[in-house]
This record gives structure tokens, sequence and C-alpha cells, in this order.
DNA sequence: GTCTATACGTTGATAGAC
DNA sequence: GTCTATCAACGTATAGAC
């Protein structure tokens, strides 16, 4: 099937997926979407029935996108502290925020179920896969789990300190302060 | 100065706040606010110049007021990490999430450097009002500033993966994760 | 101080031509 | 598939009477 090299319906899922991570749900409108992907109006109510619809494949995309980036750094060699660093250290754009983790401050996302369940799942999903690497190394006194998930929530929270503070050094500094707490309570054992 | 034991200003002002910390600024509208307060529009434009100015006054006191609830578990008696787990554990509507932080996705608030101004300061102070606490017992190997940015991360970030979850336990969860860390840090010597 | 009237753009969509 | 009307409601005010 030949398609042009990005199609409408391609640009206009991109698009959407731009808007709701700079401006969220509310703040995106469909003309907004249209002006970006360069499309009418005809056109994106030809391929989605509407703002939700739409916003669902653009969430679903970022989702997809934010499970395969962390799993890569994951699968990496090395022990799991290696991966996790890896992963919290990894090159993003602080001040942007997390394209999923903002949408759980959108008032109409959260109200519609299809649209707050890839945000959920994919939480659950990121903090699962980072206590499953803790469970190997860390200190038996301490909670994989609840572990894993003040490390999500440090990564979530330190987008939020960084743009309340203008300065993509204040998520650096976030991740440097959980990383040297984490750092005694590891063992250094190769995998 | 008699006035109404609530006058129509003070009630705009918190019918901001409230729909502020639900919606946001982009999901605020001068018609809900004043539905909620009350008051017509009129009066709305006779005491503010406008949206922003009517939002700079509610945004102003949810950053006050988040200082005094703060400063009132840092103050009391016990040491650094009594002080500290009184703070995060504070009963808190986690899946509000924080009124100040959740500012912080709203574009138009961010562009806006008036809006944005106390957004900042009081991120600032209450990082530094924690480190100033860790300074006092913290091990010696680790950055007091780096730690509690690390801390304010994990509640801003707790609420963000409670709104996500749809549950309050997952804020507690990732506090209790937080805490472990710490704990094995701090001295436990008395003040 | 508060009210109603008015205004002009935007939002989120539908209808029907091409 | 895409385009151009058209629409009712909403967003964010301003004007002027009371």
């Amino acid at each position: 099937m030949y398609t042009a090299v990005v199609d409408t319906r391609e640009r206009l899922i991109e698009s959407t997926r731009e808007l709701l991570w700079e401006r969220g749900y509310v703040g995106t409108s469909p003309k907004a979407i249209q002006a970006r992907a360069g499309a009418g109006q005809g056109s994106m109510y030809h391929h989605f029935s509407g703002k939700p619809d739409l916003a669902l494949a653009a969430i679903s995309r970022n989702a997809e996108e934010l499970r395969n980036r962390a799993e890569a750094a994951f699968s990496q060699r090395g022990t799991a502290l290696d991966r996790i660093t890896t992963y919290l250290r990894r090159e993003r754009d602080a001040l942007k925020g997390c394209p999923v983790g903002r949408l759980t401050q959108d008032p109409d996302v959260m109200a519609d179920e299809a649209l707050r369940k890839p945000v959920e799942v994919t939480f659950a999903w990121l903090t699962d896969r980072i206590a499953a690497l803790l469970a190997e190394d860390l200190d038996s006194r301490l909670d994989p789990r609840a572990t894993a998930t003040a490390l999500v929530a440090v990564l979530q929270g330190g987008y939020v300190l960084a743009r309340a503070a203008g300065s993509a050094d204040v998520y650096a500094h976030a991740i440097d302060g959980a990383l040297g707490l984490l750092a005694a309570h590891v063992s250094a054992e190769r995998n």
C-alpha cells in the first residue's frame, strides 16, 4: 500500500502528541491541531470521531514511546543500579516535562476512563520494571516496590521542580539526591 | 471597617483558588469563577482587572498556605528526620494534587512572569528549608541540597503517581520508599 | 459595587459540495 | 479524503445604567 511519506492521519497524531505535551488536553483545540498538521477540519473529522478519539491515539503513542525508551535503558548490561542510573540520567528536556505525567493534571483526561487508562498502565509498568531490577540487589531491609515508586516519583517531581525553577539543572539535582540515597543500599555485585 | 462575613472580593479569590486547584488556569473561565462565587461579571471586573490579576491573588494565597502548613510541621520538636517525616506524612488529599505544583503544567501560567514567580519562590523556599534541616543530621557524604530536592520531588511526583493510579495509597508508598532510603543516612541524635 | 447588554473571537462539531 | 460553510455555546472582556 503506497502512501505519502507522512500521511495526513499520521501528521494529525504527531501534532496532537506535541500539543498535548506543550499545552495539555484542555489547552489544545482541534483548530490548533489542524493548523500544526496542515490539515483542514474535514480531514480531522474524517480520520477521527473527535478530539477525544484523536487524543487517545496521541496519548497511546506517547505512552508507548516512554516505555520503549525506558526499556532500552533497563535492558543494557550492568548492575541494577547501573541500568536505573542510565535511565534516570538519560538525556531529557527536563523543562518540557513528561508527556505522560503531565496528563495527570488534565481534568478532562482524568475524567475519561479511556484516556486515563494508558497513563495508569504506563506508570504501573514503569514502577514494576524498576522494582524487579531493585529486587535483585537491594538491601533486604528495604521494600523494592516502595523504593521503585519513590524513584519514579523523583523523576516526575524533578520535572515539576525544574519547570517551577525555570532550570533543567534542578531535575538533575533531584536525581543526584535520589541516587545518593540509593547508592548505599544496593550491592555493587556484577550481574 | 465593617464588611460582610465574607465579602464578594474574598469569595472570588477563594473560588479561583479552588478552580485553579481542580482544573488549572487554562481550564478555569471567568464565568465558572463567578458562578462559584455567586458574583456577577461586573463584580469580578470591578475588583480585578481580569483573569490574570485574579489568578495572581489566588496563586499567591495558595503559595502562602502551602508555606504556612509546611512551616507548622518543620517547627515542631524532634529530630530533623522527625520533622521532615511529619511534613511528608501529613494528612493530604493526594488525589487532588498540589495546588502550587500543578500550576507548573499550565502553559499560560509559566508564560506569565508574574504568575510563575510565586511558584518558583515557593519551591525554592521549601527546598532550602528542608536542606537546612538535613544539614544538621545528614550523613556527611551526602549533599543536603540535592537530598532535599529529591525529597520535594518525591512529594510532587507522589501526587502525579497517585492521580495516575487513581489511588492515594501510591502517594504514601512513594513517601515510604523515600523515608526508607533516608533513614540510614541521618543520625538519630536528639536536637 | 453590582447589574445587564453587547461584542468579537474561539471551541468543537455537523453538513454537504467536490 | 478534503474543502468550505454553518452553528450554538463559551471565553474574555468593555460599556454604561443603577
